[in-house]
DNA sequence: AGTTGGCACTCATATAGCCGGAGTGCCAAT
DNA sequence: ATTGGCACTCCGGCTATATGAGTGCCAACT
């Protein structure tokens, strides 16, 4: 008894399931598939399978569906990624033309990988802590408030109010403008905090109160809550492939709603660099239990400022959403480059 | 046959029917309500009440439910809004400490409203439209670039890059910009285009390219896209609501899916400054002929900035979604004042 | 040892038939 | 105008039966 074959049965009851949503016997399997060998031959690779815990059934006397435990055998081994269909391209590089700014830019990714994928779409916006610092401003408000604006090298702005004490001068206000970006532009958000201590150490102490204010607000700026926004998208499509098990869907629309818990589990990437699939009972997020996420880092320069990924029942297409997950996230990361 | 007991009748039919989700005859309603009369004179009040539309039975010897004329009447003539509870008021104040910007408002203020309607909820970014101009600010970021930041009064904060030809002197810079702000600041965005005409015309042929794209940008970000904004909340609540006809729930999550269709909802309000209740087919929106929503404006100074409400099924507790839209609005005003 | 055809067995699903009961409409009496 | 009574409707639940896809096992074959 051949191993490949049974990777090969294996392979053909993902494929049955995935089409028709309904659990795989042996003989319509042999129909479909041109597997050189008789249904009983199939029913036997079968039984080992299932003894292995790879699919299982329903019932006594249905056909066999894959587990969690089938699926990841068959990404693990999975044979030749589906390359992304012209039309994909065309619609990813389409997108990509006409983003205005930081926001814009993820909400279209958003839409796109839900439209191409037909799941749910996860985007992550790209995290500061690795991202550099293009430029800091200060702008009076009046009422002895201070406006603090950092902006990184993605396009993504962060503001802060600061309360002053009345009276501050405005060519101090404009030497601490010019002290701060002289420290801290081109630099890494995570190296801000060393970078503050010194420009703290170069003032008189009569204005430690500001500039502590200022400094701090930067700082907060640029770690506090930054990495913790993500969009989806898509939401839809997950009632649409859910349809025959309608109570499944609530959960992971929960799910889906702590953002906190989605911003987890798109971090949980494998080692590598490379696409990470987590299938159903591999997340140990309540409610995604009978789900799988497919997901993967980006960032410009190949760096991985942050995640984004799809969402969907655990019969899905891997090979086909991995795929445009890897697609979509190496356009965004060139967009990035380029702004 | 008193008119009045008929509204009492429906009224207690729509209860009873938003409480259980089941269609309900006349011998129940008698048992539950202290109608001061016999079931047989309810049913002859209900056979009136489906001659004229306001309920049907979902087939002979059925019970009734209300159509959509039905709840329209059941909200026209809605007496006493319920108040918001004390437990209401409180989540909804300490929602406003923390926040931290506008979008943190915006997201709160989301989860606020769909946790205490358990429906699901939409804000628009506050209109820029209407609000004034508190900052422009201009940053050169090398590569013969600008970037154009435009602050509101709300906390807004929109941003443009511009293209320069090189060699652009820094001390012009200086002057446009004072010369923008000096135009524009404390004017409403709406005015923008009429003001920058009088930056432009102050200036000399020589930059006036320069000149002309930044006010372009200025005046792009006044206008473009700035109400074009709207996050929406909840959505578990939507598969929860209707788990007994799971086949709704799909065009609804696509009909939110299309923001700028929502957008066009949430603006269809009443003339007056009330909440406005539009009822299934009301809605002539695809997929959402049988939701309700409800939407009020909001902004500071109670004048309506931008709307918020929420979404659900046509038999929702209209009541409560009404007294919670409105105390949410009013309380989300009252920060934007605040900022 | 691996493969195959045959065959008895299982069991979910579909279909049909049969109540029970909630609900209605109508009518005569009050 | 209201009410009690009553015949009628028809959905939903229940049971029984038939169907058939699918399995496991075994003996025979390569």
């Amino acid at each position: 008894m051949s191993d490949e074959r049974r990777l090969h049965v294996l392979r053909a009851i993902v494929a049955d399931f995935v089409a028709t949503h309904e659990p795989v016997g042996s003989k319509s399997l042999v129909e479909r598939h041109e597997l050189g060998v008789s249904s009983a031959t199939v029913r036997n690779d079968m039984a080992v399978l299932e003894e292995d815990g790879y699919i299982v059934q329903p019932h006594t006397s249905a056909g066999r569906i894959p587990t969690d435990k089938g699926y990841r055998l068959f990404v693990d081994r999975l044979t030749g990624i589906r390359p992304v269909s012209r039309a994909e391209r065309k619609a990813i590089s389409s997108f990509l033309d006409s983003a205005v700014d930081l926001d814009n830019v993820v909400d279209r990714t958003v839409r796109l990988l839900s439209d191409i994928t037909r799941q749910v779409a996860m985007v992550q916006y790209p995290s500061l802590s690795r991202s550099r610092i293009r430029h800091v401003e200060l702008i009076e408000l009046g009422n002895a408030r201070l406006l603090v604006i950092v902006i990184a090298d993605t396009g993504r702005v962060e503001q802060r109010v600061v309360e002053m004490p009345a009276g501050v001068r405005a060519d101090f206000l404009g030497d601490l403008h010019a002290r701060i970006n002289d420290a801290v532009v081109d630099r890494e958000f995570s190296e801000v905090s060393d970078l503050t201590e010194q420009v703290a150490a170069g003032f008189s102490g009569v204005d430690d109160q500001v500039v502590r204010a200022v400094l701090g607000s930067v700082q907060e700026a640029a770690t506090e809550e930054v990495e913790e926004r993500v969009v989806i998208g898509g939401t839809a499509n997950l009632a649409r492939e859910t349809a025959d098990q309608p109570h499944s869907v609530h959960p992971i629309l929960e799910a889906l709603e702590e953002h906190v818990v989605l911003l987890r589990l798109l971090g949980e990437t494998t080692a590598t660099d490379e696409v990470s699939v987590r299938i159903g009972h591999e997340n140990d997020v309540v409610g995604m239990n009978a789900a799988s996420v497919v997901s993967v880092g980006y960032g410009p320069d190949s760096s991985a400022l942050a995640h984004l990924g799809v969402v969907g029942p655990t019969r899905m297409d891997y090979a086909g959403n991995i795929a445009a997950v890897r697609a979509v996230a190496r356009y965004l990361g060139r967009v990035l480059e380029d702004q």
